[in-house]
RNA sequence: GGAUGGAUUCCCGAGUGGCCAAAGGGGACAGACUGUAAAUCUGCUGCAAAUUGCUUCGGUGGUUCGAAUCCACCUCCAUCCA
């Protein structure tokens, strides 16, 4: 099976330029190609992944991959899809991201040398002449059929700063100046991607009168339609110290069922045969799958070592509802108070609790129990003898577990 | 620059002098049912020393016994006109 076959079957393939092209291009390993990634963050998250796993598959299939750092294009901000205005960042911020980036896509990425490369395009952004750039740039540009581009849509309602509605033209102006850098011909990004990635072959063609092409990656969305790899309380990242691996395994193993397959053909590198067969369980069976798919992300993401952690503390969670593999939180004789912790605190010190008064509504309603044992009693002081040495399970609702104990 | 309409809690959105910690919906959280799923049903959703107290309706100041609500100024947003 063909890299471009292989990238089909799994779903990946949401829009191309030219089939033929790219399909030849990417099966012979010819293809220079670029994802852009804006350091909006300090750690990458799921989506990111997506776009480093399709990197390695290239990369795989000979292909030379260039992880291009939006340290410039983070200036301006990408409005795609984006209903309000994206916070502006400060170019400490954007530096100290960009580090943070570097680190993470060496973990997965070879940038051995000439294998792949990684450059920040604030390097030739932030020197541009802004009257220069409007005559050999701007003047390419229709700002008519920029405005019907649908990445602008959503903003047309709320507003758009003048601002962000240059950053296609930043994006644009990225793959111009990579492709006469480094012979870079394509571009690949999410499907939301699809204009600003228009933008920059149309540049390169008018320009220098040369084809380059464009591929988008299928956005990975569950079954109601939205945006996975997030969650209430913000994405799910893949700094262990943002998201820990025991989280990001649970994220996965917590997936839909209409959802599962569809991860497990687009985020692991399992054989599609494999897959397949799956493809006919039903009912709890799926749970299977859910494992599987949990464990092979959090080990590509985390390592073996840590998935392996994270499966048999899981496991034996749900299963007995004790493990050794659990969230620790380590509190002081300081925290304790007349020889005992109450329960709402230790809930708020477990971090289990955002507030006394969250706490407070959790253990009324009867959700939260110690070492297994529901306590509805709001007053309830955990004595300071079990908090010592190994400590109690603190349990809120189903699947929120520490294990609290005091030095 | 001019005219008009806006800004309410995590989000949408009602409230136009006291009955307002503020309707309704969504989301989140907790419970029941399950398979650590979905759907459904129930509860709950500002904070706290919790039959009470404190803080909150874009900002600042004012009127009033009392302001999300009225007045003044300011900030931001949308629509139309230029």
């Amino acid at each position: 099976m063909t890299v471009y076959e292989e990238l089909q079957a799994r779903g990946l393939l949401a829009q191309v330029t030219d089939e033929d092209e790219i399909r030849e291009l990417i099966n012979n390993g010819k293809a220079t190609f670029y994802i852009g990634f804006d350091p909006t963050a300090d750690s990458l998250h799921v989506g990111h992944f997506m776009a480093l796993c399709l990197m390695k598959r290239l990369q795989m299939a000979g292909n030379k991959p260039i992880a291009l750092l939006g340290g410039g294009t983070a200036m301006i901000g990408d409005p795609s899809g984006r209903t309000d205005m994206r916070q502006m960042m400060t170019k400490e911020t954007i530096q100290h991201n960009c580090d943070c980036f570097k680190v993470q896509m060496s973990k997965f990425i070879d940038f051995s040398e000439g294998k792949a490369l990684m450059v920040n395009n604030a390097d030739w952004l932030l020197d541009l002449n802004y009257v220069e750039v409007l005559r050999e740039v701007g003047a390419h540009f229709s700002v008519n059929r920029m405005l019907s581009a649908e990445c602008y849509k959503q903003r047309m309602e709320k507003g758009l700063s003048f601002l962000e509605f240059n950053y296609m033209i930043m994006q644009s102006y990225d793959f111009y100046a990579l492709f006469q850098k480094y012979g870079c011909n394509m571009q690949f990004g999410g499907d939301d991607q699809w204009s600003n990635m228009l933008g920059g072959t149309r540049l390169i063609k008018t320009k220098l009168n040369k084809d380059a092409y464009a591929m988008t990656i299928t956005l990975l969305l569950n079954s109601e339609g939205k945006k996975m790899g997030k969650t209430q309380s913000g994405a799910v990242w893949l700094d262990p110290e943002k998201t820990s691996p025991f989280d990001f395994y649970q994220y996965w193993r917590n997936i839909a069922d209409a959802d599962v397959l569809k991860c497990l053909r687009m985020l692991t590198f399992l054989p599609l045969e494999q897959i397949n067969e799956m493809d006919h369980w039903e009912g709890s069976q799926l749970n299977q799958a859910k494992e599987i798919l949990a464990f092979e992300l959090t080990k590509m993401v985390h390592g073996e070592e840590e998935a392996v952690k994270a499966q048999t503390g899981a496991r034996a969670l749900f299963g007995t509802g004790n493990a050794e593999e659990m969230p620790i939180a380590e509190l002081t004789k300081d925290d304790l108070t007349d020889g005992g912790l109450d329960l709402i605190s230790a809930l708020v010190k477990a971090e289990l609790a955002g507030t006394r008064s969250e706490g407070r509504r959790a253990i009324e309603q009867g959700g939260v129990s110690l070492d297994n044992e529901k306590i509805v009693d709001i007053k309830y002081v955990i004595p300071e003898e079990k908090l010592v040495g190994e400590g109690v399970v603190l349990r809120r609702g189903k699947k929120k577990f520490k294990k609290v104990c005091v030095k």
